[in-house]
RNA sequence: GCUGCUGUAGCUCAGUGGUAGAGCACUUCCUUGGUAAGGAAGAGGUCAUGGGUUCAAGUCCCAUCAGCAGCUCCA
């Protein structure tokens, strides 16, 4: 016998061949049929899975899922996978299956298949998994060992899953399968009963894949899925995502005007509309403000610099592949440039068109005398590069911190000007690839709220403690004040780090110290530290719970080494001192476009291109609306008229479309009693009020940087937890 | 960069190889009003670009450019 404990701490005996689903039938005839899985301590197995197997002395722990579990909607999924691909396999011949996992809200499958799927093909794949799940037949479980899992995958012609057998699998004794009608595939499991639990399901997209994730790899068909309990479910689901969709920062911005991304200007290049350079000039103001409080200089740099600025700091030619490539003054800078990189290259140079360079470079005016075929490739390459350095090159600037490296170079430092902290709204550009370009997130060109800080290695603590504080205060202003910190430490086995020992213990100890001491939720990650220094992320949530990586704080060993800072110390001594670079809003491209999505353009008070729109109610009262229009100007708000000959309805409904936090509608009687009626975007008509009491009201909304949301935050399980985007603007 | 999809008016989109369309926005006129759309008229197009097939191409084919989704990448 087995000695089983439920959830609720009885302990069961059943015999020695029971299941999971034997023991819910014990319990009841509905409760075995709605049993889906179960979770045998945290492990989540089938329902017909013997639990004979588990048993290890201590009664069993079981407990039984079904649909209400959000377990169960996995395993649901799981399987709906695997009926897709069995209807694919149906559909298609030479079929090659890859792998299938869920996802959250759903599932794929990558498939490597000869002919191309698309959208047309989805109604099709629909239909026969309709008919499979029909028939309602079971998943059975069963086990092979290794050599007979192989020839089965063989005999199934499956050899994508051959392959991750001898590679992936390589330490497994014996392989799990699972078997529905004629399909059978590799699988860990679990599963549900019987197809026939699955209530709804839909075939949602087909994209590109490779196979384990190498993009040298072969490419793969992915079919995505979504699979729910209820069809009820599933239409929610749905709903949703189109509900995400309309808080898409382009879509917004397109229609509140707030940036446009041209492609005559280029892709990734944003045009800052007026009503969007509203908001980052109001960021940018407010931060400015912070940091000039906080001890920060204001420092300018240009956007180009010298290549060899950057071979200085060692982000050329590393970064190579992802900088806008260099600037030739000379003729023949981009000749030699390629010239060198053939000679360096694997291939290495043939004769013909080293003859060829020689040439072009003749007739290009720039001929190398020095430059002699019978040399050794160093010898040759040394002469280009000799040559190089007397022309100039220029790159657009990749980041800001070899400029404010240079400031800080550009008079002797005392230990008594420590720390130094250097800010620029630095515009840099990065030649992403194609397809990562998205929208204001992933920019080619962005602005960086940039600072650096030069200061001491006992000053490291106190400095990043400021910095936290910054960004905290920051992040909460904008009301995002749902995040966590990811305190990125060394991997102590790894000896790639600069710096030294003694400096990255203290270093790490300190960031440890200031998160422990700050309350903040953080989690350390070794291994994940830079080579140059630890760093601390700040991973926020947004409204609708979807995660983002914002600001970031890094120190730094390596720049000061490289450029040779120093500082004279009370000890008459020179010593390097440590670099922070730090970031609170990341790039304005990236966080105004998090921001649009966070508050759906609706952006508070603080923040609103336009705050107040007045209506006048007929061409008789513009007067009047006019004069009020001065008096907000005059009190610093952002304000317009509408002085259209249209009904007060249009007005309203347009200033709501507009997202406008307040109209303030005016007519006869306002006119006569110097009043507003004003109406509020979130709580529409307030009563009309005396134009001070409106001005002070307002002006403390601003002041207090209120936060309102229209709809209650979080109605509904979070979208997408998927970490949204996660691109860093690392230095 | 890779795979797939898409590209028609400012926006959202119809469009069957045979004369280029709608709604909204815009302009003008009428309307002068009380909290989410008053009415009428007008203007607006090298159908992304370049080739090709065809008597005939927005429509079919190819290439390029751009956008979208996913993958890979992100100092």
């Amino acid at each position: 016998m087995l000695e089983i404990k439920l959830p609720d701490g009885t302990i069961v005996s059943h015999p020695d061949d029971a299941t999971p689903l034997s023991v819910a039938e014990k319990i009841g005839s509905r409760l075995a049929k709605a049993v889906i899985a179960a979770k045998i301590g945290d492990l989540i197995v089938d329902a017909t899975r013997p639990l004979k197997s588990f048993a290890n002395g201590a009664p069993i722990p079981l407990r039984l899922l079904t649909e209400k579990d959000p377990e169960a909607l996995d395993v649901l999924r799981h399987s709906s996978a695997h009926v897709m691909a069995r209807a694919i396999m149906r559909i298609y011949p030479n079929v090659s299956l890859a792998f299938g996992p869920t996802i959250t809200n759903g599932f794929y499958y990558d498939f490597d298949l000869p002919q191309k799927l698309n959208e047309d093909d989805f109604a099709k794949i629909e239909a026969e998994m309709a008919k499979i799940i029909e028939l309602a037949e079971p998943f059975e479980q069963f086990s092979l060992d290794r050599t007979q899992s192989v020839e089965l995958c063989r005999d199934m012609k499956q050899t994508l899953k051959v392959e991750h057998i001898e590679t992936g699998l390589a330490s497994h004794e014996s392989l799990g399968f699972y078997r529905q009608g004629e399909f059978v595939d590799l699988c860990r499991g679990p599963h549900i009963p019987d197809a026939g639990r699955i209530k709804a399901f839909k075939v949602m997209s087909i994209a590109g894949a490779y196979w384990k994730g190498d993009a040298d790899g072969l490419q793969l068909q992915r079919v995505y899925g979504t699979a729910w309990f209820s069809p009820k479910d599933m239409q929610a689901h749905l709903e949703q995502v189109e509900e995400a969709k309309k808080r898409d920062h382009r879509v917004i911005g397109k229609r509140l005007g707030l940036f446009q991304i041209s492609s005559e200007v280029g892709p990734g290049m944003c045009l800052w509309l007026p009503k969007g350079a509203r908001i980052r000039s109001l960021l940018e103001d407010f931060l400015r403000k912070e940091m000039l409080k906080r001890g920060y200089e204001p420092v300018y740099s240009p956007h180009l610099g010298r290549v060899e600025l950057y071979e200085t700091s060692g982000h050329f030619p590393y970064y190579r592949d992802s900088q806008f490539p260099p600037l030739f003054v000379n003729d023949g800078g981009a000749l030699v440039d390629g010239w060198i990189r053939r000679l360096e290259s694997k291939e290495g140079l043939p004769a013909a068109h080293e003859q060829a360079f020689m040439q072009a470079a003749e007739v290009l005016g720039c001929e190398i005398k020095e430059y002699k075929v019978e040399q050794s490739v160093a010898e040759r390459t040394a002469v280009l590069q000799a040559w190089q350095r007397l022309h100039e090159r220029y790159l657009v600037k990749p980041m800001n911190c070899p400029h404010h490296a240079q400031i800080f170079k550009a008079m002797p430092r005392s230990y008594k000007q420590l720390p130094l902290r250097l800010f620029e709204f630095g515009t840099v550009y990065r030649f992403e690839q194609t397809g990562e370009l998205n929208g204001m997130l992933r920019v080619r060109g962005l602005t960086q709220d940039d600072a650096h800080i030069f200061c001491t290695q006992d000053q490291v603590e106190q400095e990043f403690r400021n910095t936290i504080e910054l960004t905290r205060m920051v992040l909460e202003s904008v009301g995002l004040k749902d995040y966590r910190v990811q305190l990125s430490l060394r991997d102590p086995k790894s000896d790639k780090y600069v710096g030294s020992e003694e400096n990255w213990q203290k270093a790490e100890a300190a960031l440890r110290r200031v998160l422990e001491e700050s309350g903040l939720n953080f989690q350390a990650a070794e291994g994940e530290a830079a080579f140059y220094g630890p760093k601390a992320d700040f991973m926020v949530r947004d409204c609708i719970g979807r995660q983002w990586q914002l600001g970031t704080v890094q120190l730094d060993y390596n720049l000061p080494e490289r450029f040779q800072l120093e500082y004279i110390g009370s000890d008459n001594k020179t010593h390097r001192p440590v670099m922070i670079h730090r970031a609170p809003f990341g790039s304005m491209e990236r966080f105004v476009g998090m921001l649009t999505e966070h508050f759906a353009g609706a952006f508070p008070m603080w923040l609103a291109p336009e705050q107040v729109r007045i209506c006048p109610l007929s061409e008789k009262s513009n007067d009047y609306a006019l004069e009020l229009e001065k008096q907000f100007l005059d009190a610093g708000f952002r304000v317009t008229v509408d002085l259209r000959g249209a009904k007060v309805q249009a007005k309203i409904r347009d200033a709501q479309v507009e997202l406008i936090p307040y109209m303030a509608v005016v007519g006869p009687r306002e006119a006569e009693t110097r009043s507003i009626a004003l109406r509020d975007r979130i709580e529409g008509e307030l009563g009309t009020k005396p134009v001070a009491e409106v001005l002070s009201m307002l002006a403390e909304e601003v002041n207090q940087r209120r936060i309102r949301f229209a709809v209650q935050k979080e109605t509904t399980e979070p979208e997408q937890p998927k970490v949204a985007e996660t691109e860093s603007h690392e230095y």
